[in-house]
DNA sequence: CAACATTAAATGTATGTACATATATTTGTA
DNA sequence: TACAAATATATGTACATACATTTAATGTTG
């Protein structure tokens, strides 16, 4: 027997705080760990919709905008694709296809690596870095909702999080 | 001269409890929000690739099979394609496409309705049933990592879910 | 009723995910 | 040195996401 999933939109939720079973409307879950399972996913969707709705100005997806990331981090030494994906947080997603569309953007370029010709130099251009530049203040003061914890509440999510994992 | 950081893929994490600075070697954040945030996606990430997993051999995906179950509450009543959208996790998937997937492997049939032109009515077919009964018992003891918390922990997952949605 | 708006679904396009396989280069070793 | 294994990246395919546009049917209103 199941219970079964209504959702409402991905809600600018109002005033009252909105429970997960007000959010997809589903008045009942089969226990605790099958309504923070769907929380979980829930709430992971809305923070990166917010995120993506935040970059679409600039024109940057937000995998690309991670990328250039740890590309800055690296400046002015260059990265490797090894390097991208064992800093990425999706280690399966297709970092190469993600460089080609900063490097058609001219945010980065690649060349072969001259001591390991079967690797490539990636480097975040003068274009790459102001792009980040211009993008700060918004993406600073873009509120993703983890704001709305104290720093205490962080924390024991993190504790939480790590918990799911072990 | 840089060291080379190794990232134990979407791990098996092993006994010792593995922090989110550990999985992806960042040994410190800005602050407890960015770690949390960090940990949420990488979390949610991680559950769903063991979620994917486990459908792999029933050669379902995720989305797939989320619409089967909704078209399964339905039955024997029709959905339509509104229904699906408004009962999906994710609003913004394709629940059109999707579909066509599940009509290809004849697990659903579409026809128009008969009342509006417009609307297609979407069953869920005996084959489809059995898929779904097939997948039971897999799914219901495929742990997904939340049990590894207290129904009180993840009952305090769900009430900060709720709240950075706030 | 005609004109226009709304609704339901499908389609188009760009991007990304997940996974398998291919290509080139380098390393290890018999 | 020759040759297999390992490494670094790229490519292929199927699927899904995100969002805009299109097509058809239905509602609405002057």
């Amino acid at each position: 027997m199941y219970v079964h999933i209504f959702v409402a939109s991905f809600g600018k939720s109002t005033p009252p705080l909105m429970k997960i079973e007000d959010e997809i409307k589903q008045p009942t879950f089969k226990d605790e760990y099958q309504k923070a399972h769907i929380n979980l996913i829930y709430t992971t969707g809305w923070i990166q919709l917010r995120q993506a709705a935040a970059f679409r100005e600039f024109d940057v997806t937000l995998p690309q905008y991670n990328i250039l990331r740890i590309l800055r981090g690296q400046h002015p030494k260059p990265a490797t694709v090894n390097l991208l994906i064992e800093r990425m947080l999706d280690k399966t997603s297709n970092a190469s296809r993600i460089v080609d569309k900063l490097v058609a953007k001219n945010y980065a370029t690649r060349t072969v690596c001259p001591s390991n010709r079967r690797a490539v130099d990636i480097h975040i251009t003068d274009a790459g870095l102001e792009l980040l530049h211009n993008m700060e203040s918004v993406v600073s003061h873009q509120n993703t909702g983890l704001h709305n914890l104290t720093p205490e509440e962080a924390a024991q999510l993190s504790d939480l999080l790590d918990k799911i994992r072990d």
